[in-house]
DNA sequence: ACCGCGATGCACT
DNA sequence: GTGCATCGCGGTG
């Protein structure tokens, strides 16, 4: 299991060791396949300009989880990274699904593997994440983080669906995955 | 393969 | 009022 000092590093050293890990929500998860970085003083970042009541857990101690409401209908979930309030996160952008697989259809309503957790507000509809997590300890039920095994091969590029520092490659992908939610191609 | 758009909430100007 | 760290659908190559 992921400690919390895992994550009191900076979000450029977690964000890649986070491909490959094992990510479970009452036990319903998968493995790891795709994440962003977003830090202190990141244009793209929620934090960027300092707090506000909506990014208050990115500002707060590492190893929490970070739940935002997307356009008004999705909800995203990132991993506080950092010392501890300096605002660092990784956004989870996509899962192979492994556990609670038929329960993750029925909640997304789709039964295509790769179409159940290829893109952050799949996932939390696939994982049942809400706002009722923004703050969680990821130590903690009904968080469960599985370090990886090995070492994968990862891809890095530029982030998805910013305006704002969208050149920076922050984007970490397991080579090769069918499970991304875009094709990630070296950058 | 890409492009446009609507749904819907809320932080910020 | 504007702009999103999105998704799914429908249109066009």
């Amino acid at each position: 299991m992921l400690k919390r000092d895992f994550f009191a590093r900076s979000v450029h050293e977690v964000a890649p060791e986070l491909i490959g890990a094992t990510l479970l929500v009452d036990g319903v998860g998968g493995t790891i396949v795709e994440v962003e970085a977003y830090d202190q003083g990141d244009p793209a970042s929620h934090a960027y300009g300092g707090p506000t009541a909506r990014n208050a857990t990115m500002f707060g101690p590492p190893g929490h989880a970070y739940v935002y409401r997307s356009y008004g209908i999705h909800w995203c979930l990132n991993l506080v990274c950092g010392s501890g309030n300096d605002a660092e996160a990784v956004l989870i952008r996509a899962l192979e699904p492994t556990a609670g697989i038929e329960l993750q259809q029925q909640r997304r309503g789709v039964e295509d593997l790769r179409k159940l957790c290829s893109g952050p507000g799949k996932l939390c509809q696939a994982l049942a994440i809400t706002g009722k997590h923004d703050g969680l300890p990821l130590d903690q039920l009904p968080f469960q983080l599985k370090e990886r095994r090995e070492v994968p091969q990862i891809v890095t590029g530029p982030r998805i669906g910013i305006t704002r520092a969208a050149e920076l490659p922050w984007r970490y992908g397991l080579l090769g995955s069918p499970f991304l939610s875009r094709v990630l191609r070296s950058a």
